[in-house]
RNA sequence: GGCGGCAUGGCCAAGUGGUAAGGCAGAGGAUUGCAAAUCCUUUACCCCCAGUUCGAAUCUGGGUGCCGCCUCCA
């Protein structure tokens, strides 16, 4: 069984082969640079780097490139309101897209370009469509011609005449008169009065959405790539029209593969700047939000479905991945570190009825993701591999003994290493617990707390309840759960 | 008007021909002075109608509801 992916383009789910055999140059349209991200950008990115995470696991060289949009509207008009530039808005926003983002566990991208550092390829690909004659100027602009392209509308399945023109409401003042057809679009605005601009032959201005990302991929990955990502609400126009003017430059197909997610929904509606009803992933992470949870939370659903965030669901995945991480941390203690980095190959003394089953767990874990990156599969058999984990740690916890035999452990330190393998692919990683401590006789700890935890020992053992609960209810008062164990040992940590 | 997608238990969500993964919540149990936490067990015939088939959540036709895109968008 190999990796399967629906492809945009063809609208099939097809067998995926790369170009070139044991490589894949991946293309991930990034984020324009005006403000934070917000959940939206959040899900797209973390399922790419599931993709990404995958082909690595299934031994491809990966080469994923991501732009930065640090030329637009939006970003002149927010530099404008604060009074800055359009560096400075945009250098500000780069630095809080790796911050959200690597909190995330999301790989960086091999190489992210800029749309401002990238303008003699951008130059370069308007002349050469012009000359074309695939491209017309006209008072300062540059537009791109879409009749000149008999196959315009492919990956987005229209027909130029049966669309409404301006359905969506936005057509830009004046721009008609100068197009020759209404599907054409700019690759080079003449700049307004005021407006900061790069120099180019047709005039001063600066480069349009589409032909950046154009412009990009051919400068850093070539004619034809294997993927190209985005999400769904980029189809049309952005993609149909980034694979208009490449293939009308190169005669090349742009890219294999189009593979597109699906929006995240507020209330049924999608997640989305111009509606407001956007949260971001900053906001997110400060209320107490977890990253993991987040990744499992995007993770449950499937990539090209709709994803409705609602608290329910974020508390539903928050209480799913604190099992996950309890048996994460427990697989991540018992196993030697150095010994983790290999674990396709099981240690020596499992039966072969253990390892059998371990190789089916990987099996269908593998099979899940090259079922078009059937994440929601792939978590379940996360969640069976975890139980026993947790099971087992329970019943040492309360000192069972008979299960504590050499061969058993051995058994669970594999399945671990196994868990902690195939969530890595899913980018999930422990996530250490909430501060607290353990409150044994003689142990250090915060001094305040475990005086405490100590006097309600001691009412404990009088049989004073009523004192003891009033400490335990102290202690809640100040975000102090206490946790009780065999043994008379009191855990606590802060929530 | 055009193109595309979705409808599975209280909630989220896999499953695309052979009698419904997983998570959350709930219930019961173990444990506890009582709790909490933890562990164990447990809960569905798949929007409606018609059809194909030995057999359909899964295929076909029709219907209903919801969503996305049609030059800001991940």
């Amino acid at each position: 069984m190999s990796l399967r992916l629906t492809n945009t383009l063809t609208r099939r789910t097809e067998p995926f082969v790369p170009l070139e055999p044991g490589k894949v140059s991946i293309y991930c349209c990034g984020v324009t640079v005006y403000d934070l991200c917000h959940l939206g950008h959040a899900r797209s990115y973390i399922v790419w780097d599931v993709l990404r995470r995958h082909l690595q696991w299934r031994g491809y060289a990966v080469t994923f490139v991501q732009n930065f949009t640090d030329i637009d509207d939006k970003i002149l008009k927010r530099a404008a309101e604060e009074g800055s530039s359009m560096e400075a808005v945009s250098e500000r926003n780069i630095a809080d897209y790796f911050t959200d983002m690597d909190a995330l566990n999301i790989q960086r991208a091999d190489r992210m370009p800029r749309a401002t550092l990238s303008l003699d390829g951008i130059r370069a690909l308007i002349a050469e469509l012009e000359a074309k004659g695939a491209a017309y100027s006209a008072d300062g602009d540059v537009y791109f011609a879409v009749m000149v392209k008999a196959d315009y509308g492919k990956l987005s399945g229209r027909d130029l005449d049966q669309q409404q023109e301006g359905a969506s409401g936005r057509l830009a003042d004046g721009e008609e008169a100068r197009k020759h057809h209404p599907f054409d679009f700019a690759l080079w605005k003449g700049a307004k009065p005021g407006e900061p601009s790069f120099p180019s032959p047709w005039g001063p201005g600066r480069p349009g959405w589409h032909i950046e990302c154009s412009a990009m991929v051919r400068q850093e990955l070539g004619d034809t790539i294997d993927i190209h990502l985005g999400g769904a609400d980029l189809i049309f126009p952005h993609h149909e029209n980034e694979i208009a003017q490449s293939e009308a430059a190169s005669g090349h197909p742009l890219a294999r593969f189009w593979l597109h997610n699906g929006m995240v929904n507020v209330g049924g509606e999608k997640m989305s700047k111009s509606l407001g009803n956007f949260t971001t992933i900053r906001a997110l992470l400060e209320s107490g939000v977890s990253p993991m949870t987040l990744r499992l939370f995007v993770l449950q659903a499937h990539y090209r479905k709709p994803l409705d965030f609602t608290a329910e669901a974020l508390a539903a995945a928050a209480s799913g991945w604190k099992g996950l991480n309890a048996a994460l941390g427990l697989a991540a203690r018992a196993i030697d570190p150095a010994a983790a980095t290999d674990t396709a190959s099981p240690p020596a003394g499992i039966p072969p009825e253990v390892e059998g089953e371990l190789a089916s767990f990987r099996e269908r874990f593998g099979a899940a993701l090259d079922d078009d990156l059937n994440t929601s599969a792939a978590l379940a058999v996360l969640f069976e591999l975890a139980r026993p984990l947790r099971s087992q740690a329970h019943r040492q916890q309360r000192g069972d003994a008979a299960t504590a035999d050499a061969a058993r452990e051995l058994n669970l330190r594999a399945r671990g290493a196994l868990l902690l393998e195939l969530a890595g692919v899913l980018g999930l990683i422990p996530e250490s617990l909430p501060t607290g401590g353990s409150a044994t006789a003689g142990e250090a700890g915060d001094p305040d707390v475990e005086a405490a935890i100590a006097a309600r020992r001691q009412a404990k053992a009088e049989r004073d309840f009523a004192t003891a609960d009033r400490i335990r209810d102290e202690l809640r008062a100040r975000g102090i759960e206490l946790i009780d164990r065999p043994g008379g040992i009191t855990d606590w940590i802060r929530s």
